[in-house]
DNA sequence: CAATGCAGGTAAACC
DNA sequence: TGGTTTACCTGCATT
């Protein structure tokens, strides 16, 4: 008789108590690497240049349905080659063969170019930080910024370190959060109101494990994939 | 090697 | 009118 496999460690039979002990326990040991990606996503708002903060937006454009070492690979091509700034979408959309939907991703990012140069010249930061609070400046990128929801948002807000308490709800996300018990099933659809109130849930959950709120995140990414990467 | 399933979602059309 | 459905489009792992 062939043995059946023993349950994985993370099967759905395992209790959501055990779930966020062991998290914790990932936690204990993964901090000090999360702490560090985060004070530079920090330092970028506080020190990078215009055309680096507008490199982590358009990353954030390319990302959905398509993996994040490629869409980061690719804005670094779009850099060198001169095209994040001066490039027109065909020329862009050429050169990231690896983002899906780059047709269009390619319209929304020189679209959001022009939403962010002003007097001629890139100004990410002139144009979000008089929108006030990162709840604020969110509303406004999802209203103004073709291409970005309230995901892709919140964690372009993050990865220029003012995310603090903006949650990113993905899918691997939201899955971990329905095995943790803080919700009780993932959402068919995420509507704005939908994810505005999961966002409150992993905050109170975050409160009560002591794991700040973009802590969860990259520890709940290096859960799924081993790796702290945005 | 062909078929299949699924990717760190969002905009637009539709009720 | 807030929620649901569908198009966007392709790399890559699995079978």
């Amino acid at each position: 008789m062939p043995q059946k496999p023993l349950p994985k460690k993370n099967s759905r039979n395992t209790s959501p108590t055990e779930l966020r002990n062991r998290l914790i326990h990932t936690y204990n040991h993964i901090k000090p690497t999360i702490a560090r990606r985060l004070e530079e996503f920090d330092t970028l708002w506080k020190n990078a240049g215009e055309e680096r903060l507008f490199q982590e937006l358009a990353f954030c454009l390319f990302t959905p349905q398509s993996k994040a070492e490629a869409c980061w690979d690719a804005v670094q091509t779009l850099a060198r080659k001169d095209l994040l700034l001066h490039g027109t979408p065909p020329e862009i959309a050429r050169e990231i063969p690896r983002v899906r939907f780059r047709n269009h991703k390619a319209e929304y990012l020189t679209a959001a170019r022009e939403t962010f140069t002003k007097n001629g010249r890139m100004d990410v930061r002139g144009t979000l930080a008089p929108l006030g609070t990162p709840h604020q400046i969110r509303e406004w990128l999802v209203a103004n910024i073709k291409g970005m929801g309230m995901k892709e948002a919140s964690h372009f807000l993050r990865n220029i370190g003012k995310g603090q308490q903006l949650a990113i709800l993905d899918r691997h996300i939201l899955k971990n959060l329905a095995a943790l018990g803080v919700i009780h099933e993932i959402p068919g659809t995420l509507t704005k109101t939908r994810y505005l109130a999961i966002e409150q849930k992993l905050l109170a959950f975050a409160e009560n494990t002591g794991i700040p709120p973009a802590h969860l995140d990259l520890l709940l990414w290096y859960k799924e994939t081993g790796k702290v990467f945005k």
